[in-house]
DNA sequence: GCAAAAGTGTTGTTGGTACACCCATGC
DNA sequence: GCATGGGTGTACCAACAACACTTTTGC
């Protein structure tokens, strides 16, 4: 066909979910109560218009940050929705992205700007507005997809980290038990964790090694074939 | 933010890179010459506008319907594209997909509707319009990757193909050797191959024997957890 | 001294890799 | 009979899985 610029055009629109990882360890994701019809009431992932002048990304990350105060996050593309009957009001098509962060290091206050917003664990999400739901399963399955061949767990954890968290997270997100001994083999071996020389403080037993992930040297051995994997 | 919908909003288009693989295992796509502005007289992927009454996907299977005459294709979504400048003319996003079809099977004919279309061998690319380039290289990576762990492979091959063939397919994705022995190993170990009971025709050698994929034993075979691996 | 989690090696099994020759067919 | 690709087995090695006890620390 031949390009046509006045044809009605769909409204586009980003979502974001947000993975947050706590200081128990615990998964959650972020959730903003919507005060305005449709769905009003309802929790929904943030986001919202895509503005002429600034790219997909940029939109992401500019509504993150209204929305929910979050900055310098990692942040992927994860899908584009685009049914017909998701917006009760209009044709959206939404490009859906997915944050990581950890919970601790930033310190997120849910409600910026004065609306209501919570941190749900994965197992008591409540039915969400439009189509979120859906979007939400999708980006679950790709980050447990994922995290075994990207190192995406780093980005959820705390900067410095114990093995133990590191193997809990991962017991976490791919839902199954990991043995201790073959996890720290495996992930010692690939010489990417730099020990801090420093331990966690204030525990009630046997105090635990910090790590650091070595992002450079990760993106050098990337560069050079290496493929990460758990 | 509020949702408001009089905000000026993006263009909404789909293109799509179409994978073909012809008679001597080639691996080649789909590029149409564009006959009006911008771009005029330069090669593009096929796509057009999302129009109101359709989702994405049906827009994709519509406008490769409308330009190549295809049909029946396996159909992805690839990603989103929306950068500022990748229009001349106007702030346009597109949402990008790929197809796999076997050119043998389906004798496309490139060109329906009077448009130039041809099929390009991957290493004689020329200068696309827009971002396409960039389109085709976020492909052929999705590609590459992900042909190792689902069994996209045969979506290229014709129905009934031969281990060699489909060795040399592998070969061709993964651009590298595979040794014969192993591979046949690896492939029929899975048992989600048919023996046909037929052999190919016409060869000045011995006959080479024909498979079909077991597109039932691999679903439930997912469904249980296994994963195709090459 | 006890509770709680950190840290550490070995063995058996499995899957990957490397490698060379005979077979069937058409001409 | 020769050229062409089809088809087959074994041996070595690396990575994975299973598994239990000692160490350190705070209380």
């Amino acid at each position: 066909m031949t390009y046509n610029y006045n044809y009605p055009r769909p409204a586009l629109t980003v979502d974001c979910i947000v993975f947050g990882l706590d200081a128990e360890l615990d998964l959650k994701i972020m959730l903003i109560k919507r005060d305005i019809s449709p769905f009003q009431g309802q929790w929904a992932i943030p986001g919202g218009f895509v503005r002429m002048d600034e790219t997909l990304e940029q939109a992401a990350l500019r509504e993150l940050q209204e929305e929910t105060g979050i900055q310098d996050v990692y942040l992927e593309q994860l899908y584009t929705f685009g049914d017909l009957g998701r917006d009760p009001r209009d044709r959206t098509v939404t490009v859906a992205y997915y944050a990581l962060i950890n919970l601790v290091d930033q310190k997120i206050q849910a409600a910026t700007d004065a609306r209501e917003a919570d941190w749900f664990p994965l197992s008591t999400i409540p039915q969400l507005a439009f189509d979120h739901n859906q979007i939400l399963q999708t980006a679950i399955t790709r980050l447990r997809s994922k995290i075994r061949y990207e190192p995406l767990g780093f980005e959820l954890l705390p900067k410095k980290f114990t093995l133990s968290q590191l193997q809990k997270l991962y017991e976490t997100v791919l839902d199954r038990p990991l043995d201790k001994r073959n996890f720290r083999k495996k992930i010692l071996s690939m010489d990417l964790l730099i020990d801090t020389g420093t331990v966690e403080q204030n525990v009630a037993h046997r105090a635990a090694k910090l790590y650091q992930f070595d992002e450079n040297k990760y993106s050098q051995l990337k560069r050079n074939g290496f493929n990460f994997e758990i």
